[in-house]
DNA sequence: ACTTAAAGGATAATTATTATCTTTTAATAA
DNA sequence: TTATTAAAAGATAATAATTATCCTTTAAGT
């Protein structure tokens, strides 16, 4: 069990009990909706506000503790920062799985024609995972 | 200039004179939000309904006659819809600029492992343009 | 314990999107 | 052509998603 109250402090977060929460569930869900957040949540703090998960969400984003993935035909899903990666997105039952690819030569041939400077790539593949097949 | 109206047709949508202005303004700008489209649209047809844009756009969506993009820290642009392609976002300018990238060594990576099977890829680098270097 | 800025909760406001209803019109056939 | 009709447009209400505001509570530092 990581000590998120260090690190949260650590980007000038106050370590509340709600925010020790969500870096928890995010760390045990891996990706989870602002929607499916909020419910966990409810469970523990039966009076918490949902602007409080927004707020909350949003200071994290702004000081990238953690990141947004955008899902094609679906709601974003929320995910604490690590290293780069890309994501398999199940058609199905909507599981987000994390993948390693390694994009470099992919990155080197965008970077060859001197057109474009790519900072961050972005790449999800839709499909149907392993127990929905 | 390309005769949408038949393809239109073809999709089982009447070709009205706003269905064809819309498919015309994503035919010359390629990507756009909502917001803007309708912008644009309201300049020919001042009365226009924002209803009708996304009306439009969501029956253009359902039988993929276009499609939505999503971009990292920006709003979805939509763009009618052709061979499968990757985007370049330029973070500065907000552009987005098509780019064909082979995926194929990529996509059969995943396919050995034989946990997942991928239908389709969504890729986005961000970046910056020429323009904005 | 005391102080204080930050955070939480309640809720209003705003923005984005969809639904509903009436009027207009594209497509088709007489 | 004109008539018919289902689809689409426009106006606007309703809903969903997100943000802002305001007051109360609390984490963190002294
Ligand atoms: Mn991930
Ligand atoms: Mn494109
Ligand atoms: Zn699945
Ligand atoms: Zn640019």
């Amino acid at each position: 069990m990581i000590n998120y109250t260090n690190i949260l402090r650590q980007h000038n977060l106050k370590a509340t009990p709600q925010r020790l929460a969500i870096t928890d569930i995010l760390h045990v869900q891996g990706h989870i909706t602002i929607e499916s957040l909020y419910e966990v949540m409810v469970k523990k703090f039966s009076s918490i506000s949902l602007a409080t998960i927004y707020k909350n969400i949003n200071l994290m984003l702004e000081n990238s503790f953690i990141q947004e993935v955008k899902i094609p035909h679906a709601k974003s899903v929320y995910e604490i920062t690590k290293e780069s990666h890309s994501h398999l997105a199940c058609e199905k039952c909507g599981e987000i799985q994390d993948i390693i690819i390694d994009l470099d030569n992919i990155l080197n041939e965008v970077a060859k024609t001197n057109t474009f400077k790519v900072n961050s790539s972005d790449l999800v593949l839709s499909g149907i995972c392993k127990n929905c097949q």
